[in-house]
DNA sequence: ATGCGAATGAGAATTGTTTGCAGAAAGAGC
DNA sequence: GCTCTTTCTGCAAACAATTCTCATTCGCAT
C-alpha cells in the first residue's frame, strides 16, 4: 500500500537526526506527508489532535524545530502571519503568493538563482540561504 | 542648516496623510530621519524615550503603522525577530543581511527585477510587491 | 525486564504588537 | 487667544505566536 512509503522516510530522518520516534513524531510527521502545502503549527496541532487528542501544540513546535534543524523541512514566513512550514525536498524553489486567496504558488528559476550568487559575491558574502517571495494578483483576461 | 531638510519632509507627509502633527510624532519622525538603517520598534522607542520620557512604546507603533499606511516608511521582518523600519524612497531596494553580525546591506539589480516580472506574468500574475533578502556570510581573504 | 535520558502535556512565561479608555492636545473657526 | 470637535497619547490590559518549566511518561539500549 502507498500509505506505508511516505511514513518510513520520516522516520528514517528521525533516527538519522538521533531523535526518539514517538507516537506524538509519528503522527506529526504523518500529516506533514499526507498534507503536503504550507501549513502552520495551528492546522498541523489541529489534525493532529483529531488523530490523537492528548497531543499538545508545545509538541508540535518542538517537533517543527527539532526538523528544522535537521534539516527534514523549511520554516517560512509569509506577510505577517505565523511560521509555515514546508517539507524539504532537495529542489529549492521559491513562492509567488496570490494577495487575494493566499494561495501559495510555488517556482524556480535558476537564472535568478545564478544573480542572486553573483550579487552576493560582488559585495563579499556567500549566500547560505535566500527567500524570494513574490506577492501579487491574478491578470485578468488571462487563462 | 541641513538638519532642517528631512524634518519638513516627513511633516509634509503626515499633513498629507491627514495625521496631525504632534510632539510624539515629530520626534519620532526625526529620529527616523537622523538615524537610518533599519531600526526596530523597540530602538526608535528607546531614542525617543532619551528626548522626550513620556513618550510610550504604543505611539511608536501606532505611528510606525500610520507611517506604513501613508507609504512614508516600509515594514521588513528579516529572520524571525521584531519588524524593522526603513524610510522609503522611491528607489527600490532589496537586502542582504549579514548572518553574523546582523548588519542589513542594501543592493539592487534591474535584472532580478526584471527577472521576477517574467516569472509572475508567464505564472498569470502581476507583482504587487516582493521580498528578496540574501542570508550570508562574509568571504574571509576577499576584501 | 530495567534504567537512564529524552520527550511529552499542561500551563505559565516571553516576546512583539495591538487595543480600550480617560485625559491631553491639535487644528478649525470665531 | 478661546472654544469646540476630533484625533492622539499614555498606560495598562489584551493578544497572538512561540518557548519554557517541570513533573511524569516513554523509547530504547542493555
Amino acid at each position: 500500500m502507498p500509505t506505508s512509503g511516505p511514513e518510513r522516510d520520516y522516520e528514517a530522518m528521525l533516527r538519522d537526526a538521533g531523535l526518539r520516534i514517538t507516537k506524538p513524531r509519528r503522527i506529526i510527521l504523518q500529516i506533514l506527508a499526507e498534507t503536503g502545502g504550507h501549513p502552520d503549527a495551528a492546522r498541523i496541532f489541529q489534525r493532529a489532535a483529531a488523530m490523537d487528542s492528548r497531543i499538545s501544540l508545545a509538541t508540535v513546535y518542538r517537533t517543527m524545530r527539532a526538523l528544522e534543524e535537521s534539516g527534514a523541512i523549511q520554516r517560512h514566513a509569509f506577510g505577517d502571519g505565523p511560521a509555515r512550514f514546508e517539507s524539504a525536498g532537495d529542489d529549492h524553489h521559491d513562492h509567488l503568493i496570490d494577495m487575494e486567496t493566499g494561495q501559495v504558488i510555488e517556482f524556480s528559476d535558476p537564472r535568478i538563482e545564478a544573480l542572486q550568487e553573483e550579487i552576493a559575491r560582488r559585495l563579499g558574502y556567500e549566500i547560505v540561504h535566500h527567500r524570494l517571495e513574490l506577492y501579487g494578483r491574478r491578470i485578468k483576461g488571462r487563462r
